[in-house]
DNA sequence: TCGATAAATACATACTAGCGGTATGTATGG
DNA sequence: CCATACATACCGCTAGTATGTATTTATCGA
């Protein structure tokens, strides 16, 4: 195969490949040659120009595939005439969720949690970062700051929720519950966050029972 | 090397020697070579002959390791003369937990989540396991059963707090925090559980404190 | 504005060290 | 004597590298 005049399109097509296979098969499942097979008739040596090692298609396959949602999530909360309750709510309102939801169902990654282990590892250190960095903290202390929202432990309650959301409500490494297990389990995080200050809304019922129908529509 | 009269002994040292590794580098970090290299003079062969996987090696080493803690555990629910909800809070008592802690400690899983994602992943599954099969379901259970414990979604709740004392309480695959900030982690926690009718009990705070310490005598 | 040339880029090809695992050989204890 | 506890030698595959080649693009004088 010659040159591409469009090199971006070859690499588009390494990300989209790999991000199938690592989602499939999880990082140790899956070769530079499976991702190779996928691109026909480009080899190896076009994959290792573009990227340097394995790791680096990892993560830039993932990365590229959270940024729209990742920026819709912040983007939303760049308004001004809201207050941190307010905001917070709207984080795990179907709006939020559910289109990182639908990449979730188009890649279906294993529901080994050993085959999925550096996916899961991912997520787990996301939900930390989510907490210092990311969405939720910011808001609990706008909300805090504001006078809409009483919590005295922001940081830990942040971290709490981000973990059982990302790893227990949607849990994407594990075989898909029936829906009422899941609702009950929205129910009891909401609960939870409640005793802390955050009020998550009654919304968390309702986009937790479109995430259900979603992944089971998807034939999780 | 010759045969050696107690095979046993053999089977002993490659699981010393595997956990160890395993737990400073991961599982993939962590070559067969490199468990040969540390039992000197053995050679492949021999570990194959005793067991027929890397992954066989790698249960088997924490299995091992794991046994006498979770007999230990056991042992202590099977008392009658305690309800649900005594049993609840000794589950979370120092003299449960520390045990497990000393083990972590002297093992020093790698503080990457990335590079421990096997572990971590090992770690994910068995909370979800403890709920189930293991002591907190049950014990919950019969909490509700001789009135001690009001909770109206044990499983819900036992998951919930099964993975936030695992992966989040005791965070073995992230660095250590200042102890004011586990100690909050431990009140947040409990608040939480008290929210769906778990009270962990006041000695959740001093049993975190002691497994700071731990760590950090550990040079953590 | 044009074409020639040089340089940079986008790949393909061929190779390597190390990996998990196996087949087979050998010596020792029961 | 034979099952067991190892050692030795090997295999296919892997991530990664070194190098070769063709095509695009930048640079140049005219």
């Amino acid at each position: 195969m010659g040159r591409n005049k469009y090199p971006e399109e070859t690499v588009a097509k390494i990300l989209d490949a790999a991000l199938e296979l690592f989602c499939a098969q999880g990082y140790e499942g899956t070769s530079i040659q499976d991702i190779v097979d996928r691109l026909d008739g480009m080899t190896k040596g076009a994959v290792y120009h573009h990227f340097k090692s394995k790791e680096e298609i990892f993560n830039a396959a993932f990365d590229r595939a959270m940024a729209p949602i990742v920026e819709h999530r912040r983007s939303m909360l760049g308004v001004g005439n809201m207050t941190g309750a307010q905001k917070l709510k709207r984080l795990y309102a179907s709006e939020s969720v559910v289109p990182q939801i639908e990449l979730w169902a188009r890649m279906r990654p294993a529901a080994d949690p050993v085959k999925s282990s550096r996916l899961l590892a991912m997520q787990y250190q996301g939900s930390f970062d989510e907490s210092a960095d990311g969405c939720l903290l910011p808001v609990i202390e706008e909300g805090i700051a504001d006078g809409s929202i009483a919590c005295e432990c922001p940081r830990e309650a942040a971290e709490a929720v981000s973990l059982l959301a990302n790893l227990w409500l949607l849990p994407l490494f594990r075989p898909l519950e029936p829906k009422d297990r899941m609702l009950a389990r929205a129910q009891c995080l909401a609960q939870m966050a409640a005793a802390v200050g955050l009020d998550l809304g009654e919304e968390v019922l309702q986009t937790t029972a479109r995430i259900w129908d979603v992944w089971d529509r998807a034939g999780w």
